[in-house]
DNA sequence: TGCAATTAGTTACATTTGTAACTATACTCT
DNA sequence: AGAGTATAGTTACAAATGTAACTAATTGCA
């Protein structure tokens, strides 16, 4: 070997492994929705943040999913075309939306809620009530070191 | 409260609590060579792999990665027209590639290296070692459990 | 042998996504 | 009051990405 390796070895690099459960996992859920009801992961996590606080303004759902401005806005156009979505501009500040979901759209939410948390059990089975545990911590102690952005 | 929530907390849910701290750790990684070396991620993922196992083919870059052949096939194209990689084709299967890092391939390489090693340092070290060994744990049975696709 | 099926890799086209510019409203400060 | 700045949201354009069709080489097997 005339080069020496630097060494870093892919499959055991932090931000690599991640990248690759995660994926993989937002892949599989995403299937679970989108083959039913035919809904894109950004339209997804509107109706998910807006099931579970109704009335949020656009900018108020970017802040909740870390989505940027301009997918959120596409999800809410597209959501309210199919009706899954109602949408009323503030009194006060007429700039301001007021996003809520529409009969239809909770009654689908409401059906994806238990897919959503079903696929968690399943995830979650494989580990130990104490694996669990820990991983809450892990992920907390992580989205908090790698900042808001 | 006329509607009595399903109860999908989304802050609290698995899927979703992961995709935001990978996000936010391959964006802040991806910062980290971009700027300086203008590389996309496909372009480091490949430069990764092949760095550390040179001769590989496109097919079993993918393998390597997870990535789709069509991203590899553009960044190894991409790759050849910055000069960062070398590529000849099997004397045996004429359609398969070899692909090794050039020269200047394994210079840069050689310098990202270590701002990687360094970024995945500073994320554990917010963890105890106790902590790093569970986390290697738990990704090791979620990367299992989320399946091969 | 030779023809169908498979595989490696690329290309084309449609869809998605991101950056930046834009519109409209509201706020600030004199 | 009104000029300048900031904010909510949309739109336009460019870049990235995915699906499917394509080319070229190889394999399998009648």
């Amino acid at each position: 070997m005339s080069k020496q390796n630097p060494g870093l070895n892919l499959k055991e690099f932090l931000p690599y492994r991640l990248s690759i459960v995660t994926n993989r996992i937002s892949a599989s859920f995403a299937r679970l929705y989108s083959d039913k009801f035919n809904l894109s992961i950004p339209e997804w996590r509107v109706m998910a943040v807006l099931g579970q606080q109704p009335g949020l303004s656009a900018d108020e759902v970017c802040g909740e999913t870390e989505m940027d401005k301009v997918p959120v806005s596409r999800a809410v156009s597209k959501l309210l075309g199919k009706g899954l979505l109602r949408r009323e501009f503030s009194g006060r500040d007429r700039r301001r939306s007021i996003l809520c979901l529409s009969d239809a759209g909770y009654g689908m939410y409401a059906q994806i809620v238990p897919l959503a948390l079903s696929y968690e059990e399943e995830l979650k089975a494989t580990l130990t009530a104490e694996e669990q545990s820990q991983l809450e911590v892990l992920l907390d102690k992580l989205t908090r070191e790698s900042g808001q952005s």
